[in-house]
DNA sequence: TGCTAGCAGTCTAGGCGCGGGAGTGCTATT
DNA sequence: AATAGCACTCCCGCGCCTAGACTGCTAGCA
């Protein structure tokens, strides 16, 4: 584990130190000030030098020449994978948490709006829940248009409406027969299917019936797949207040990016979906968001379920310097507790 | 009018150019200024006597000594009265919330939230829309309640819970009997009836028939009234980020207030209730918004209508300084816009 | 060889003072 | 009554400057 990272138990413990003395105090993190708060057992000079070596690594980032240092998001990103004191919630806590969820509220989507609002408080951040979809949608029909020798379309129509459309390559040897006749195969047997089914195999099997190309069958399952990523349920958010707080944002544009973008829904869905097959909780942080807007902030993100089945995830957004042991504790107890709460009460007699 | 308000005709005018100028540039407003920009074919020296005595009279505020004007509450209402030039949407523009409003989504919930945002995106402010309840409350029980002989306690029960509890003085000839009795004789009478439904002539009827004071049957429709002000539909927000273009705003302090009451709902919600009833579009401006965090806002706010049963309001919040004209046209239009999407499919078959 | 003390250099945040500019109220004049 | 002129007031933005914090580097020490 040390010789992965290149870091020695050292500078893995000074770098731990800075990652949590910024996380406290939004100020880069200067050597005195290390040596000072921290008995270290070694002096400023020592650490400087360490510090150096922790920039040139990529693991620090120094805002200008005369200023102390800050963690990059690969500083980040060690800190909690390898360094950080993992926490729990306490009983208290906990008890709290559950209390609230088992408030007099019985309407699903009320407990879901219930649960995002005390993330908010609780965490001091804003806090985004997905919500279950009640009705998953379906296949209604699919459509392979011819446009040229070289290329065509696919029309993907899902319950929800038009969902989806995919260009490709022909592979020069298609005509528009071999189109028509694989669209009617790929209809007989998909259609009404679940989308959220792995319909990979089926559509293998419909490519095979009407002999077509691996271009083609891929090309429809991109579509497929693009289709499914429509599927975007709603989202509840809460907290975004406690944003404001934070000293890095008094800059109102990031602030602005934020609002619109949890507004909009979907780049935040997106941003979030693939943590919903993850078995614990998950942390983007800084540029792995994959957006410039949102580079000054981190998402931690946990899945629930009811019973063995994900219904959605629970997610709090925070600045990048956010107090990440505390945050995945808050969230993977909330999940659990929010968990629990819907499997007491059947809200989904059909699954 | 004229009269009414202390105002000749110059003096309207110089307000109102004096508010429409100011709702423009966000800066306060000079008597050069404005004889340069308007030609009111007086001079400045002139303006600036008129301005002195609008002063005087309550409609402009001098932010300090040797700064222009900015309109005072009194200022802006006037001007929203009497002044103003009322708009119309344009019929590209009614033809475009038609369009998007008849989109394709069908529920409800969707309709409302897709027009919330459609509100906030063409208003350039943070709107807001109550949900209608689907489920209208009723009474399930009424308790008259005997404290001391001066005393007594009314405890409301709704189909939505315990709502309200209301103290009350039994002005001194008043025994537990009678309480008893008048308990009976409400929840003969209301037992089920909707919250909605004028009750004040049950209640009437029911003190007349048990015999008890006027103080009583008072205390009694008080506690009806508490318990229907409870029933607080949730509310769809959006478009905050807007208010962060606006230069009155870059004080944070301010927008964090108007993130946590639009987030909590339940201020949000008792601010515009008194709308609800209102026959078309009303305004609430600064500190009429009856809270010191909200004096730098204004709401306008429109009733819509499931035939001529109001179900809900559209409201938007922006800043004091909001082009009023243009917000009250287009939340009228909207408003009626989404009352007859409502009403183009039967989304209430009970009512 | 690794650590430390000291030092010169660098950069920022924030306090201070100044002057331009916009606007006012007042007074004399038409 | 309306206006022109004038002296006065106040804010805002600019540049200047200093205090403070931190660095990298060098030389000395276990």
């Amino acid at each position: 584990m040390i010789e992965s990272t290149g870091l020695d138990k050292r500078k893995a413990y000074i770098l731990a130190t800075v990652v949590y003395e910024y996380i406290a105090t939004a100020e880069p993190v200067g050597s005195q000030a290390l040596t000072q708060k921290y008995n270290l057992g070694i002096s400023s000079a020592t650490v400087r030098n360490e510090m150096a070596e922790l920039e040139a690594s990529g693991y620090l980032i120094q805002p200008h020449t005369s200023a102390g240092r800050i963690p990059s998001d690969a500083g980040y990103r060690t800190y909690v994978d390898r360094l950080m004191q993992p926490e729990e919630l306490d009983v208290d806590e906990r008890r709290r948490i559950r209390d609230e969820l088992y408030d007099a509220t019985r309407e699903l989507d009320e407990i879901i709006d219930h649960t995002t609002r005390l993330l908010g408080r609780l965490s001091n951040n804003l806090a985004f829940v997905t919500k279950p979809q009640q009705e998953t949608p379906t296949f209604k029909h699919i459509q392979l248009i011819w446009l040229s020798p070289q290329t065509g379309v696919a029309i993907v129509v899902t319950s929800l409406g038009v969902a989806a459309q995919s260009l490709f390559e022909l592979g020069g040897e298609a005509r528009p027969d071999d189109l028509t006749r694989f669209s009617n195969a790929l209809n007989a047997r998909l259609a009404n299917r679940s989308l959220a089914e792995v319909v990979e195999i089926e559509i293998a099997r419909a490519a095979q019936e009407a002999g077509v190309s691996d271009d083609l069958r891929n090309a429809v399952v991109a579509a497929a797949q693009s289709a499914r990523s429509g599927e975007q349920p709603t989202i509840a958010a809460a907290g975004a207040q406690n944003l404001l707080d934070q000293p890095e944002f008094q800059d109102l544009r990031k602030l602005r990016s934020i609002l619109r973008i949890v507004e909009e829904q979907k780049t935040l869905y997106q941003i979030v979906a693939d943590a919903m097959t993850a078995e614990t909780v998950s942390v983007k942080i800084g540029h792995e968001l994959g957006s410039e807007e949102l580079a000054d902030f981190s998402i931690v993100t946990v899945p629930y379920h009811f019973g063995s089945h994900a219904l959605g995830m629970l997610s709090i957004l925070g600045p990048r310097r956010m107090p990440y042991a505390r945050l995945l504790a808050l969230a993977a107890g909330t999940a659990e507790t929010l968990s629990q709460r819907l499997s007491d009460v059947d809200y989904f007699p059909n699954s």
